[in-house]
DNA sequence: ATGACTGCAAACTCTTTGCACAACA
DNA sequence: TGTTGTGCAAAGAGTTTGCAGTCAT
């Protein structure tokens, strides 16, 4: 569903949800919805702003971060900490799980691997009110771990 | 089996590993693996220093982080980052999970939540070479869903 | 004795904050 | 027109690095 979506569809998602809660439609709010919308791949902060740059210059990385964290709230984007380095930024909300490679930080996308909901009953079990789960596989990327068995 | 250690056997567990690799046993090594293994809850490197200092006094914060990461490549702690704020470190390296608060940031263990093994076996036909699996449940703590339902 | 480890200080990266100006509604 | 949002600069938190001295082996 979020795979293919024209770009007016994007924004729609985006201005609807800012409307809802009266907040404004501004073009670095678009620019920035629409760069996390278009790639695959996970990115920082200040990839962001590299992506948005050509199309809207002179956009600071304060409103980057804030705008991130406001698309996070309006639950449009998720935030993938992966502990070194800086955080990313996904805008693909549904389940999904990622890889990450201990040696070169790489990141993917892992599809079709849903997170138990067997924890999430026993989180609620717990007293806990879960949200969404978030399941993380570290190891080698296929280029480390040629270059691991190479050595 | 890392639940109930006495302080001489989990010290055993740090220092054949250490001698596996020939590197030395310190003293500041081995009271930081011992407050790991001590605590159920997991620290900070801050917490960490804090939870050495009565025992030791005058280790710095850069021997923590540096035998922190030591700790993690002999397999002996893990890394959790949470994205808010600084990364935790869990001496529990079995398979569990976590939850984290997006309201307060509290952390708990969520035992008997496998992380699903299909994943892993999804992330080894991609060619990823995986190591374990780490598996947060995001959500709102006992403590910040009553405030949320009281307001 | 020798090389690894530590402590100190400083640097570095990532992220947030305060305030004046701009721009959406 | 009245706020909300943005840009700039600076500060803040967390973590890493360089180097001289200490200590395990």
């Amino acid at each position: 569903m979020t795979g293919s979506s024209t770009q007016s569809e994007i924004d729609q998602r985006l201005v609807a949800a800012l409307r809802r809660r009266n907040l404004r439609v501004t073009s670095q709010r678009l620019v920035i919805h629409r760069a996390l919308c278009s790639r695959i791949q996970h990115m920082t902060a200040e990839q962001v702003l590299g992506a948005i740059s050509p199309s809207l210059p002179g956009v600071s990385l304060p409103t980057v971060y804030a705008t991130l964290e406001l698309l996070e709230t309006l639950g449009l984007v998720r935030r993938l900490a992966t502990g070194s380095g800086a955080v990313l930024f996904d805008s693909r909300v549904q389940q999904h799980a990622h890889t990450v490679c201990r040696q070169c930080g790489a990141t993917s996308d892992l599809d079709g691997a849903p997170a138990s909901n067997r924890a999430f009953a026993r989180a609620a079990d717990a007293g806990f009110a879960p949200d969404h789960a978030q399941l993380v596989i570290w190891g080698l990327c296929p280029a480390c771990a040629a270059q691991v068995r190479a050595a």
